[in-house]
DNA sequence: TTGTAGGCGTTATCAC
DNA sequence: GTGATAACGCCTACAA
């Protein structure tokens, strides 16, 4: 491996020129400055990262965590963090988290050895005390952790409140909803909406609620179940795409036809969505958008710690498909 | 940040000792241990990788280099090869080529500044020369650089003809394909398997070859012309399963029953085929697997530079689904 | 405008 | 068994 000194040899100065050069601050003559540059040229040099990070405390990288990198609403979320990453010359480093503590403050405390600059966080396990006081800059991404740590989402509650009304303004009477795990606050949040939404109509019964798990089996079998005791829903509101594929699965096994007997409605606008069939209308979200957000976000709050950051809340936008 | 010194001060030994502690390598007497030991806990002491990582020239990291992590097929290859990382201690860094000779150079020189132990290359724009004299570690995923570049892959030759195999079986008598770009090596495999499984029919004509580009939409346009100036065609071997839904959905547009009036098969055996309806028979690469041995294999080389290794063909297998 | 030298936190080589 | 100390490669006071 070529140094800096290497180069300094070479071009007659000391490595301090050469630092200089390299980092152009300070004064240097410009033509010691050519020479130092041929140096630099002629042996191929590049300064070493590990060093440099050895002395700043930083590392130029960033994290991501997300709960699996295999769930279809992550690689767009992924995809947008590491070309901000990218773009600012950051180095994108990705951790599944499979939504298990233990394994997020594993990756925490290795990632604060490596003196990782700042990390993005899609999580509903870590706790308040977990990232309060971290040395290094969190965002919370998707899903909020606590009033104090910075957030990127969207407008949940009232993203649910639209796709319920739209529901109800394709004639349907009796909605129902699968839900998303209530220990992730955009599920919580979804919920709420449509339940402020239904709570006073004449027809609402709590058994129009189930508990998903965000996943497709769960879904197919919940809704089986639910269509099956109460065959008289026409609508229903499915926390997320995934599951809504799961609905539109078990109608089919069951010979409901859709949208005639029955309308469909997700949320994330995922690219499954549009590939299944019937498709499905959603309420999309902005998923790269959030994801450049929280690394632009982040990104800020590493280089100007003093500005003054705040959380966003990105919209939500009906898309009609197939299913309603 | 509290460093070795400041335990090996309150321990009222050298850092020396800490040191040996830490690594546990070298003589150290039990009850100095102990303090030693004691002095870390209280201080909640961890080493510095970023040090250690300039001392060594390693920085227990790898990379992973695909082409776009939005493609489907990619985030199980992410997972399996991100789980295999840390179960051995390396971080994972992901980095989106997009096909892109550039970026993967750009990517490639950031990456040995920063000590990278290792990369895994998903790539079709490498060349030969770009990976030999290599100072790390290159493992070749998915599709094969150069026969001197280790490789982890699977029999896209015997696939691709197991594949139309199956299809003659279920009665097919003109029989189409779709493949991939010409540049990746994979897609020219599944390409010679077809060709050398039809080539000798009576029937064979070298319109029912198109050429696609692994994506949704291409499929989809160039099926709907296939399908329109060929309607004798009642099977297709797609190339891959992105495509293949493309293909399902040029059907369904021009109202051919499948698999009735026209049956097709894919490869690669992502979920989402088994997502669309009719869902999609395919010939199933183990991904995970793939992505785990090109994991396991590149530590091995990063960890046992002598031990021989070679490279791996895993086998393919027949799911059969509704489009067959 | 340029050079010297100390330090970032670890590890490993030598002495003792 | 343990402790000094010289690297690893870079940056930045401080001097000159």
């Amino acid at each position: 491996m070529t140094t800096i000194r290497d180069v300094a040899k070479l071009a007659n100065v000391s490595v301090a020129t050469v630092s200089r050069v390299i980092n152009n601050n300070g004064y240097v003559n410009e033509s010691t400055m050519q020479r130092v540059r041929q140096a630099i040229e002629q042996l191929n040099y590049r300064p070493n990262d590990v060093a440099r990070s050895l002395f700043k405390g930083k590392s130029k990288m960033i994290a991501l965590f997300v709960p699996d990198i295999m769930n279809p609403f992550f690689p767009e979320l992924a995809r947008a963090v590491e070309d901000i990453s990218n773009k600012h010359g950051y180095t994108f480093i990705l951790c599944n988290t499979d939504n298990q503590n233990d394994k997020e403050i594993t990756y925490l405390n290795a990632l604060l050895q490596k003196s990782i600059d700042g990390i993005i966080l899609v999580s509903s396990t870590m706790t308040t005390s977990q990232v309060k006081d971290m040395k290094v800059p969190l965002i919370a991404l998707d899903r909020k952790i606590n009033p104090n740590l910075i957030s990127v989402t969207v407008n949940n509650y009232e993203g649910a409140r639209q796709a319920v009304q739209y529901l109800k303004k394709q004639g349907c009477k009796r909605i129902a909803h699968i839900s998303g795990p209530e220990n992730i606050s955009n599920a919580r949040e979804r919920f709420r909406g449509y339940l402020d939404e239904v709570r006073d109509e004449e027809w609402f019964n709590s058994d129009f609620i189930c508990v998903g798990n965000y996943a497709v089996n769960d879904a197919f079998e919940a809704t089986k179940k639910l269509l099956q005791s109460n065959p008289e829903i026409d609508g229903i509101f499915v926390a997320n795409d995934l599951m809504g594929v799961g609905v539109l699965k078990a109608a089919e096994s069951l010979k409901i036809k859709i949208p005639n007997e029955l309308s469909v409605i997700g949320f994330d606008g995922i690219e499954l969505g549009n590939i299944t069939s019937p498709s499905l209308t959603t309420m999309a979200q902005p998923i790269y958008n959030i994801g450049k957000r929280a690394a632009e976000i982040l990104i800020q709050k590493i280089e100007h710690p003093n500005t003054v950051i705040k959380s966003e809340e990105h919209k939500v936008k009906l898309i009609t498909r197939e299913s309603t």
